[in-house]
DNA sequence: ATATCGATTATCT
DNA sequence: GATAATCGATATG
């Protein structure tokens, strides 16, 4: 506590995340994401979701970050997943129907978001793991108590599942269970017309089970992406 | 720049 | 009792 926060006057690193043409942050029109669009494979969906939005309502503010790294997780085949050795208590919202919020506390110090993806019954998710702060970067470094002094101290904010979900506010207590898919949620995801270029597919970073498998997805060379440089192997 | 390590607790074996 | 879909700090080149 106590570490001033300075923030005044920036602005998210525009030319390194473009929007639609003439477009400013706060004049997005947001489109929700349906509940048929995470009702496939992760695998599918996760490139479709680089490129949108994470929008936190917080009284009158508005978080918004838009989506640049996601990893997919996936049932019965997957080692690495949560619902691999089935349905528990914890991993419950997995096995449910697509586009619930699936949050997860882990080491204890760290929350972490999902999504349920797949018709209910079959387990399945994607892991937010970074986004670039959009809208609300003040009440992100304040939530992250993190000093903001240039553009070069922004990733500190939300690269990386742990750090964006601090955030965001985002907790199990708080969120678990909630509709991805609606605007009455305090949650959701949404597209603001933005196109994701230059996705591509490494292997998912932090498990020790089922490393081979090429199921993280990035938006190329965005400076928001988590984890070493060079760990953009292509595959 | 990369490597290693401690923190801290819910969940599962 | 061990592990974990992480982070931040410290050490070393």
């Amino acid at each position: 506590m106590g570490s001033a926060i300075k923030t005044s006057g920036l602005k998210p690193l525009a030319a390194l995340s473009p929007r639609p043409p003439g477009q400013r942050p706060g004049a997005a029109r947001y489109e929700l994401l349906s509940r048929s669009f995470f009702n496939r494979d992760p695998r599918v969906i996760s490139p479709e979701l680089l490129g949108k939005v994470l929008v936190r309502r917080q009284g009158r503010k508005l978080l918004v970050g838009r989506i640049v790294e996601v990893e997919a997780y996936l049932g019965a085949d997957d080692p690495a997943a949560h619902s691999y050795a089935g349905r528990t208590e914890r991993n419950a919202i997995l096995f449910g129907p697509p586009g619930y919020v699936y949050v997860y506390f882990i080491y204890g110090n760290h929350y972490c978001l999902n999504v349920s993806c797949l018709p209910d019954g079959t387990p399945g998710g994607i892991l937010f793991r970074a986004v670039e702060p959009l809208l609300g970067i003040e009440e992100m470094a304040r939530a992250r108590d993190v000093e903001v002094n240039s553009p070069r101290d922004l990733p500190k904010l939300t690269s990386g599942p742990g750090r964006l979900a601090e955030a965001f506010g985002i907790t199990r207590e708080r969120d678990n269970g909630k509709d991805f898919t609606s605007r009455k949620s305090d949650l959701f995801v949404a597209s603001d017309g933005f196109p994701a270029s230059n996705v591509l597919v490494t292997p998912r970073i932090g498990i020790t089970k089922a490393v081979d498998h090429p199921y993280r997805y990035i938006i190329a060379g965005n400076p928001f992406v988590s984890g070493p440089r060079n760990l953009i192997n292509l595959r």
